[in-house]
DNA sequence: ATCGACTAGGGTAATTTGGGGG
DNA sequence: TATGTCCAAATTACCCTAGTCG
């Protein structure tokens, strides 16, 4: 389910785990705030409607509304260059995870879902281009962002964005440009 | 009943094996955390919740929440090697996965929660031996067991007992002496 | 043994929720 | 896919009884 400004009746049903009937008569009765398209009169609920709706229900919000959570993994196994930039995105404000070898990528990354990934190419063992696939294959990691940080050719770097990286800068990396990316990645 | 993320009082009832009305007081009295529809204030409690009400008062854990007590996660980057443990153990009647890298690993260790983890020592990127000091570091995993499956010396598979691992045995590996050990392994 | 406080479970009526077919 | 209608199943509140424990 992707982020939008509009939640259908379906929609809302899969977030509250409830029959798609049941949201149907919520709104009918007034309880949750939504408004008809002119065609048939099917539903619409807005974010905010949805959000507020939760909240006088003390409902638990689903992880696709959670407050943002800015956590990002940096994955790269040269350790230094993970605490460099692990160093530059926590100054600039974010939560901020290291990996060091595929391993620990893919356990934290189940582990602590976060919103933005860094990711070296070129990690003995794990090749880079295809994890890109992996991951852009799995519904559950729709929503992470992932930024290719390679000191690989630009060729290289295409072919990750194509392959379904966000974005891609090379090593070395400039401070300012690498927080200005993450900044716009994370909205 | 089919794995959801929340739970009714009916569901609860079941799975605790008392009556309804009781569910409900627990949830009154706040003993069990849980939050209600908007219609008339039905009751629903995330899985989470539920689980900490069982740990905190001592109650057994049912089957659906269980983790999947026969799986197996088999270790190697040789697929082929992979893929012939896997026919081996899958013949003897295990349900059975493969990871052919750390990041596969790390994310499917996770992700099922396997009973038990076969274990190439020599996975580039990965070392073994690091890896067996992390997870036996970890409360979540204490109850994992893991095969080692190496091709590395005598001293080596040594070393992997003593580091953690329940068991370890030499490549190339009998047929029936892997299954015997696991089946020993998974009682 | 009796009391008192508390918890679990039964019956019923009212309401909500869920599912099938249009 | 979403909706309206109809019906069955589940859930709730209320009032009650039975059992437990100190």
């Amino acid at each position: 389910m992707t982020k939008a400004k509009s939640l259908t009746t379906g929609d809302i049903a899969q977030y509250c785990d409830v029959n798609l009937r049941t949201v149907i008569r919520w709104i009918d009765k007034g309880s949750l705030k939504g408004y008809k398209l002119p065609g048939r009169g099917n539903n619409r609920v807005t974010v905010e409607d949805f959000l507020i709706f939760l909240k006088e229900n003390n409902m638990p919000i689903p992880e696709d509304f959670l407050p943002d959570n800015k956590t990002i993994l940096v994955v790269d196994d040269d350790e230094n260059m993970a605490s460099a930039i692990k160093r530059v995105l926590k100054n600039a404000g974010f939560e901020c995870d290291t990996a060091v070898n595929g391993f620990l990528a893919g356990s934290k990354l189940m582990q602590r879902q976060p919103a933005l990934m860094t990711l070296d190419l070129s990690m003995p063992g794990l090749n880079g281009f295809e994890l890109l696939q992996h991951l852009r294959k799995q519904e559950e990691f729709s929503h992470l962002k992932i930024l290719v940080i390679s000191a690989l050719n630009q060729d290289s770097l295409d072919k990750a964005i194509t392959l379904g990286a966000n974005a891609a800068i090379s090593k070395p990396f400039d401070k300012e440009h690498l927080i200005s990316i993450v900044n716009q990645l994370t909205q």
